[in-house]
Parts: C-alpha cells; structure tokens; sequence
RNA sequence: GGCGCGUUCGUCUAGGGGCCUAGGACGCCGCCCUCUCACGGCGGUAACGCGGGUUCGAAUCCCGCACGCGCUACCA
C-alpha cells in the first residue's frame, strides 16, 4: 500500500526531493536526525517535528522499514506530513531565498533539534521583591477583617518575612463616623488568630493630624492645591455635563477667583475644600508588580480633595503622607485602590518624596463573581473562627486565593508559605473564594493532628462558643472522650453536634432517622433486636469485640453492611450521621446502649401493634 | 458614560511559541475498603470567551469584539 502510494508519488515529501524507501529499521529517520518511534508519527506533534527538521534539511529523507504494522495508516500520515508541511517547507525556503530565516525560525528549529540551551528564553519572567521590604497593612477598623483583608495582610506579611523586611500595621481611622476602636480590636485579634504578627504599630491614622496637617500645609505653599468653593450642585452639574458629553466624569474647580469674590463667598460662611491640582497634560504609570504597567491619563483624573472643608485630611492624603513618611517600600493592597494610585503618587512627588513601589493584588470574589462581602456568608475572619476552622486552614485557603506555588501543593506550614511565597506568582485575576474547598482542607489538618492535640483544640472551641456550658457537668469529659471518634470525619469543629450531639442528648430519634428505621419496622426491630442480643451479654465492651460480635452476627443474618448496621447506629444515636458505630457503642458503655436498643424497641413494637 | 483591570474544566489553578492528546487540586459521578453515613484508595466527567493577524507551528505574541469586575464621594 505504501509502496503504491511511493509509486505514484503521493508522499514526495513537498516536491523537495525527499524520497521514500523500503528498508527495514524501524524507526523513522528524518535527514540523519532520529525522530521516534514510527507510531508516533500519528502524533500531530511529531508532523510538527519532522516539519521543523524538513525545515531546516530542505531535503526529507523517509526511511521506512518493511512489513511494519499499518503501512497503510503510515502512508496516510506521511502524506498528510506532506500536505501539511509543504507550506511550512515553502515558508522557510522562501525565507530562506531572501537570505533571511528568522529567528523566531531559528530557536523553532534549535527547540526541535533538542538543544534546550541555544534556544531564547521567551520573555522574562515577572520579578519579585528581593530586598528587604517595608511594607504595611492598613485596614480601616470599619467592621471585622474580611477575608480580602485578611489576603492582603497576609500576602503583606509573608513579603516582609520572606525578604528580611518589616511589616507595620497601620489603621486608617480617618472616617470618624464609621470607626470603632472595637473593630480595631476585632481586626487585631483576627491578624493575630492567623499567627500574622506585625513589627511596628498598630498606628492610627487619627493620631497624625499634624503630620497630616502639614502636608496639607505644604501642598499649599507649593501651589500644588487650590480652594475650590464649588457646591454640591455645581459639581453635580459638572459630571453630569462631562457624563452627557461622554467625557471623564471630572470634576475641576475654579482656580481664578478675585479677591472681592472671595471675600463675597466668605461672607456667604462658605468654607473651601482643598483640591489637587492635576496637571491635567500628563499622565502616571504604575510599574505594578502584578499587573505590570498601568497608565493613567492625567485628563481623566479629577481635581481630588485632599482636605475636606472642616480641615481634616482625606484618604488619599493621608495615606499618601503616611506611606512616604513611614517610610514605605512596597505598597501591597487589593486591585480596588488602582486608581488611587496615581493620585497618592502626585500627592508625594508634590511633596518631594519619591513613591514607593506598587502591587495590586486581584480582588476575592463571591459565588456570585461580586466581590465577597458579608452578603456572601463567611467573609470575615471571625466567622471562620467561629465555624471551626483552624487558623492554618484558613492561612492556606487565603495564600492559595490568587497565588499559587506550583500546579499542586495545597498544604504549607506558615514557614514554607514564607520561604515559597513570591509576588511575581501572583495572579493577575480575580479568584471565587472556594468554602467547599477550605473545608475538605480543614478536614485534613484535623485528621494530621495527633489526638490528644486534637482533644485540645476540640475542647478549647467547645468552650469559647458556649456549647459545653450549655450542655452542662461532665460535657467537657463527654467530648473529650468522643475526640478520636469524632476527628476523622469532621470538616470542621463546627460539625461536631451533627456527629456527636447524640452524646448529649436522652435517647431521640430525629425524624428522617425515624422515616428510614420504619420503612420497615418488621426488619428493624429484627436487625436491632439480633444487635442487642450480641451487645447485652458481652463482658468486653470495646471497638475491636463489638466489631466482632456484630460483625459475626450480620454474616449469620446474611444482611448487607449497610442494611444491618445502618439500624443500629439510629437506634443508639437516633442520627443517620454520627460517630463510628463500634467507637459510638464503646463511649457509652453497655448499660447505656442496651438501654438506647431497648426504647428505640419499645417505639418500633408500638408502632407495629398498632399497625 | 469615562478610566482601569481581567477572561484555561462548576471552582482554585499549571502553562511564558513546538515538551499540551491542555496537567494538578476541590466538587461531582462510579468503583473499592462487605465498619453503614464518613474517612481513605482507585477511576471517570469537565476548560483555553469570540473573530482576525503574526508564525512552518498559538492556550501562549499582536489587534478588534464580547463578557465580567473594580473605581468614578468633603468613604477608605
């Protein structure tokens, strides 16, 4: 079939004076290059190869060994070789004419003939930070710390940690009517449940009015602010104007006032803001760590307040002056603040500092693709905590949320999140906060945590949310002792009722327990009684002779597991979910389970009478 | 509306011109562990937003479009 195809001169190989021949080898060599194994030859990728090579040779040589499987399918795909890269052929040898090949050309072929080392290495990779950085984290104490801010402190904390730098925290407390010193606390307490621990502050922002002041002060004598008195309805005309227009909705005040107008708004007991003078023919670029760079357009910038009619400072003011001041190396905060970059940059060059380096991390999202908010559920850090997840949990959830290490490792210890953390493997996309996922992890710490740690743990949040006091006396021994049972099929601490609940409980059955154990009460009162003839008389009531005696006892009923066993974990739990069976049995000891099998009986027997 | 950013399985991601027949993880589905629900193990499902261009070759580079998100305050 090959050789037909040879003959009529289907495979000439692009007319290049490539010829085909029998011979026996089996491999198939192209020029004096071996490729692969024939087989491959299906591979799409290995038309690519030979084409490369073809590319470079401009001679093809196809040696093919006799009485191969498929000389058929061989032929095809030669000739398909052949078609699909004659172009390819023709491409290069045209370069090639006009004594230009290209380079692009070039490293293709080097690549192909397997010289890793001649070939270009692309573009370069994104940088990271290898100084020693001084960075901060400032969250404005207007409500718990969500897990954005949780991110973003933590992204903060592993750079200085990682590059030998210092993290300071910093509080932005200039809302005054939305700050709280208990949110301040609240979001403390959190960075410091995640184990993220700052070197310098907490610093309020309240507290550096004069600094603040000053600035304000300066930008005035350097003409780099202006009084503008425009009311709220001017300026409200103003966008609306610039919106009908289709232009940056900017607003810009009159820098030309004469002094008798002056004096005349004066007297109406008008008092100014401060605005920033934008230079409105530039532009700004941010050499963002993360989203490389970014230019903003000086015309779409307005003239921003930097200092409200009462005199107090704004944000960006504030946190320009602060970041300069303190010092500040890299600024790392969330994507929602790039377009404040560019006017806290102004506002520091205007005061003769030099801005400090920029990483816009990307936003944590919701189900719903909406930035996480409360609305979402969990999204701050004190919820987490309250759910029962652990701290490392929820620090690796937040690391692997828009960063990555490589394409699998799912579980660090803070120490390795330090030593592997790098800001050029940041994500420049916005990534859905998975809850599912940030259990099935917690499940797994608890599973690595040794038990008597575990027991710890387990008590410790028993007991901060209340529900051993609820519970009362002995609840805290209770719990303690259904710990090993409790530790393997928990996702998170918050589970326990639902496995263990029972535990404290007089015996009841939930409804949808009831509904399965009635479906047919003939064969539960059947299972459960053969379950309670094994359990009443044994002298030994642990896991590993309970296992025995049941086990032996659904192999003489001929049952299947779940059949049998499903029965006896309602009637001693009235749960369709708990503990182990053998675990749950031991806990309570004989007494206790005969009498949990006998009232579950009692029920079933009544049912069944009246029936 | 303006400006900015983004777009690979449902979700988090690997990927930086040929190592991609697009890999991993979570979920989901199935099987196994005859200790059930669960845990664990094994297997399966499933994605490069669309259209052009550059190139012998594009998930990867360029352009356009679409969609999404953020910002657009005398809030931070």
């Amino acid at each position: 079939m090959l050789d037909q195809a040879l003959d009529r001169g289907a495979v000439d190989v692009a007319g290049l004076g490539g010829r085909l021949a029998g011979r026996s080898g089996g491999d198939l060599l192209v020029g004096r290059a071996e490729v692969d194994q024939i087989e491959t030859v299906a591979h799409k990728r290995a038309h690519a190869l030979v084409g490369g090579l073809a590319a470079e040779a401009l001679d093809l040589r196809v040696l093919v060994v006799d009485g191969l499987p498929g000389a058929r399918v061989v032929g095809e795909h030669l000739q398909a070789l052949a078609a699909d890269r004659r172009a390819a052929v023709d491409g290069v040898a045209d370069a090639a004419a006009a004594g230009d090949v290209g380079a692009e050309t070039h490293r293709a072929i080097l690549r192909a003939r397997r010289y890793p080392e001649w070939v270009g290495k692309g573009k370069p990779k994104r940088r990271g930070i290898d100084v020693p950085a001084r960075v901060r984290f400032a969250p404005s104490p207007t409500g718990s710390l969500h897990v954005g801010g949780a991110r973003t402190a933590l992204f903060n904390w592993l750079i200085a940690r990682n590059t030998g730098g210092t993290f300071v925290l910093r509080v932005e407390d200039t809302d005054r009517e939305r700050s709280t010193p208990e949110s301040e606390a609240e979001i403390l307490r959190a960075l410091t449940w995640l184990g993220l621990d700052w070197d310098e502050g907490p610093l309020r922002q309240s507290e550096r009015g004069q600094a603040h002041q000053a600035a304000v002060e300066r930008l005035r004598q350097e003409g780099a602010i202006y009084a503008a008195w425009e009311t709220e309805e001017e300026l409200e005309a103003q966008r609306a104007a610039a919106r009908a227009d289709k232009r940056a909705p900017v607003v810009r005040g009159r820098r030309d006032h004469t002094e008798d107008e002056l004096d005349a708004l004066r007297a109406e007991g008008r008092e100014p803001v401060w605005r920033f003078a934008v230079d409105t023919a530039g532009r700004t670029e941010i050499d963002d760590y993360v989203r490389g760079t970014v230019t903003f357009e000086h015309a779409a910038i307005e003239d921003f307040v930097v200092a409200r009619s009462d005199g107090s400072p704004t944000y960006n003011l504030a946190a320009a002056v602060d970041d300069a001041e303190m010092g500040i190396t890299h600024v790392v905060r969330g994507e929602d603040h790039i377009s404040n970059t560019p006017k806290q940059m102004m506002i520091m060059r205007a005061l003769g500092h030099e801005p400090p380096e920029y990483a816009h991390i990307p936003l944590i999202l919701g189900p719903d693709k909406k930035r996480l908010s409360k609305r979402h559920g969990a999204a701050s850090v004190e919820e987490l905590e309250s759910a029962g997840f652990l701290p490392i949990a929820a620090l690796n959830a937040l690391a692997l949320c828009g960063w990555s290490y490589d394409d699998k490792t799912t579980m660090f210890t803070p120490e390795e999140l330090v030593e592997k953390f790098s800001i050029a493997r940041v994500s420049k996309s916005p990534a859905v906060f998975d809850m599912k996922r940030l259990e099935v992890l917690n499940g797994r710490y608890l599973r690595t945590t040794p038990d008597d740690e575990f027991a710890d743990i387990l008590v410790a949040y028993l007991t901060d949310t209340g529900y051993l006091a609820e519970r009362g006396d002995g609840a805290e021994e209770i719990a303690r002792r259904s710990a090993p049972a409790v530790k393997r099929k928990l996702g998170t601490l918050g589970d326990y009722d639902g496995l263990a609940g029972w535990l404290f409980r007089p015996h009841d059955i939930e409804p949808e327990a009831w509904e399965v154990v009635t479906k047919d009460v003939k064969h539960s009162v059947q299972v459960i009684g053969a379950g309670l003839g094994r359990i009443e008389t044994l002298e030994e009531f642990t896991v590993e002779r309970l296992r025995e005696e049941l086990s032996d006892q659904l192999h003489i009923l001929g049952e299947a597991a779940r059949d049998f066993l499903e029965p006896q974990r309602i009637a001693l739990t009235g749960q369709l979910v708990s503990t182990g069976i053998y675990e749950s049995l031991e806990m309570v000891g004989r007494d206790e389970a005969v009498s949990r099998y006998r009232s579950t009986l009692a029920r079933l027997a009544e049912l069944w009478q009246s029936a």
